[in-house]
DNA sequence: ACACCATATACGGTTTTGCATATATATGAT
DNA sequence: ATCATATATATGCAAAACCGTATATGGTGT
């Protein structure tokens, strides 16, 4: 992956906002990010299916839930530039934070998610 | 400036190559990035003039040519994430670095540049 | 089997982006 | 003043990116 095609991935508010949420809790699943950025499941699905087909995520199906996290294979200077712009725009993220902070621990094996 | 406008900015070749470019020569006229990344003039100048507008760069004239460098305020955690894009990146600018060094020094006061 | 929840994809439309080409502006040299 | 060089901008067009809505897929529980 180029670097020009790296930070394409990272060009949109929805998928950074994602990235970002993902690099901090090391895995998430679409409902959480949904709630978190409170947009339509649609187009946080489209653009995870985006980011995983560009190789920085990987998802894991755990029963009705698809987790994603980066992709273990994502190079060391990319997991760097996205620690290094969490640490410094905590403030931007701020509000998904705090939403996804009062949804209440993941998802369970039983019941609704979000 | 948004983290996404940020990497909006970063989301294009020319654009990436251009930051990488001055990232590691400090500052660069137009017409050294114009030989460099053997594009035409009107593209590069497009690109510069909007990262300039991004707050990314800035310029400074000195008679003919006009030198672009990092714009002095850019945050570091922004300045942070060039650095490690070009430290692990050699690779992907190689050929036009080395269009740069065989260029001959800085353009003189006489004569032409490129 | 059926209903429900979570997720993915398809379709159609709008907006944004990038480009090539042509042209304008500014500086310097003769 | 004229010409050459360097840079900037304008125009028109094609391609790509995003989005909302609707629908499909897949798993869970009854």
């Amino acid at each position: 992956m180029t670097p020009d095609h790296f930070y394409k991935s990272l060009a949109d508010d929805t998928r950074l906002r994602c990235l970002l949420l993902i690099t901090q809790y090391q895995e998430l699943c679409v409902c959480e990010l949904t709630e978190a950025l409170n947009e339509t499941q649609p187009k946080i699905s489209r653009h995870l299916a985006q980011l995983r087909k560009n190789g920085i995520l990987s998802d894991r199906r755990q029963g009705q839930w698809v987790f994603y996290q980066l992709h273990p294979e994502l190079p060391n200077w990319s997991k760097h530039v996205l620690q290094t712009t969490l640490d410094n725009q905590i403030l931007w993220l701020k509000n998904n934070i705090d939403q996804l902070e009062t949804m209440g621990g993941r998802p369970q094996r039983t019941g609704s998610c979000c």
